[in-house]
DNA sequence: ACTCTGCCTCAAGACGGA
DNA sequence: GTAATTGAGGCAGAGT
DNA sequence: TCCGTCC
């Protein structure tokens, strides 16, 4: 769910915060997303008609490899960098929104029964779609086909969103995109919103800056922290009779949960027993994310051109001529990105003093040096060239690592 | 009057030819 | 094996 | 821009 009204309250108090960009701004940035909630929504809308689904001749769902396969084309030839990652286990506390959801599902499920049985079809397109839930077997899908493009994707150890968020605080990311504004309570320093939405549909892209959100709010990030728990998230119930417009006059007007909860009328507003408050808060302060520079490692690389082919057409039923082309648009895409990536590269890049420490704690706070990172994408060429050119020393070794690398937590 | 919360529902992709 | 997303808009009603 | 199709 995100964080309830915070969109909202943004808008009207902190407009400085978010500006609006063109799509077409992003060309050569890498970006990172939440690749579950992206399968959940294909599995949701693609190609689905009533019950059916796209799929292949097992009879399996494909849905979900015809998205994301479209999607990160999309980007590809925008000049976009994409990373997907991917939810690990959820924390304890949000289990019990989870059995909420489940039961919500469940709800869905049988009236989707009942549906059925009349034959009204109007209810059953409108049910089966609330029964939806990604399972690891997409995820895996997915993860396959990532690797066959050359995308990479990282394994969260727990929420996906965190990890977007710690990519994006060690300078692997240039931000993070997504519709959840749960991004920026992580602590996401640039965060994107309607990246994906067609310029069909008129919707610019929204950026965010965190540094001038709290700004505008007036709010350290620790008090942005805990507006949003009074706001409501996952972790746990919020106060009845706050919501967003109150939350905020209550943290600016108080500076701490801690003292709000000593100050407020106990009378008017009931807290939770046992209300867990802290503990969300350092859900998302601390959040579980990797941070070691060998699992968080971001390369793109050139198609696996017979692998796709085999992957998609053979085994999923997909056609050979879309297949086909679509490679020929992710290597001239690459092509393209690397260079344009290549002339801004010697302009505004980072100041600061290459570290080679392999630090493998405290992301969290410390913007990083990043210079290593922008070196390789340079290389993300695509392989016709492939194996006569090694333009220099220290990228030859990093050539030589398998892509599976990326998949090391797999199943 | 006005503001706000809370509960409800819905809708959610991408492409290409006409 | 463990049950995996989300916002947005409309409306009612309580509180100020 | 609308609408059928993707597997």
């Amino acid at each position: 769910m995100g964080i309830k009204g915070l969109m909202k309250l943004l808008a009207d108090n902190a407009p400085n915060g978010m500006k609006e960009q063109k799509f077409e701004s992003y060309f050569g940035r890498k970006i990172a997303i939440d690749a579950s909630m992206s399968i959940y929504q294909f599995l949701i809308v693609v190609g689905r008609s009533g019950t059916e689904m796209l799929t292949n001749e097992a009879g399996e769902t494909t849905s979900h490899l015809v998205g994301m396969f479209s999607r990160t084309i999309r980007l590809l030839e925008a000049g976009i960098k994409p990373v997907y990652v991917f939810d690990g286990k959820p924390p304890d506390l949000k289990k019990q929104e989870l059995a909420k959801r489940y039961s919500r599902r469940e709800d869905a499920t049988d009236d989707l029964a009942k549906a059925t049985e009349s034959g009204n079809k109007e209810d059953i397109e409108k049910f089966s779609k609330r029964t939806v839930k990604v399972t690891s077997q997409h995820n895996d899908d997915c993860k396959k086909l990532l690797r066959l493009m050359g995308v990479p994707a990282v394994e969260a150890p727990s929420e996906a969103e965190a990890q977007c968020a710690a990519l994006c605080k060690a300078e692997k990311v240039y931000a993070v995109a997504s519709e959840d504004m749960d991004s920026l309570t992580f602590g996401a320093p640039k965060f994107l919103r309607h990246l994906m939405d067609p310029s069909s549909k008129k919707i610019p892209v929204m950026e965010f800056d965190i540094s001038k959100v709290l700004e505008g709010l007036e709010l350290s990030m620790d008090q942005f922290i805990d507006l949003c728990i009074l706001c409501g998230c996952d972790y746990c119930d919020s106060i009845r009779g706050i919501g967003p417009q109150t939350a905020l006059k209550l943290v600016r007007q108080h500076g701490s949960m801690e003292s709000i909860l000593e100050n407020i009328n106990k009378e008017r507003y009931q807290i939770p027993d046992d209300w867990p408050y802290e503990e969300a808060r350092r859900l998302f302060k601390e959040p579980l994310v990797v941070t070691d520079d060998e699992q968080t490692e971001l390369k793109w690389a050139a198609p696996d051109e017979e692998g796709l082919v085999n992957f998609l057409v053979k085994e999923n039923g997909f056609n050979i001529d879309r297949v086909t082309k679509a490679i020929e648009k992710i290597k001239t895409a690459k092509n393209k990105s690397s260079q344009g990536r290549l002339e801004s590269f010697f302009k505004p890049v980072s100041t600061s003093a290459p570290v080679k420490r392999k630090g493998t704690k405290c992301v969290l706070v410390s913007p990083s040096p990043v210079t290593k990172f922008k070196t390789l994408s340079l290389r993300s060429r695509p392989g016709v060239l492939g194996r006569l050119i090694f333009p220099s020393l220290e990228l030859g070794s990093n050539y030589s690592v398998p892509l599976s690398r990326h998949f090391c937590f797999g199943i």
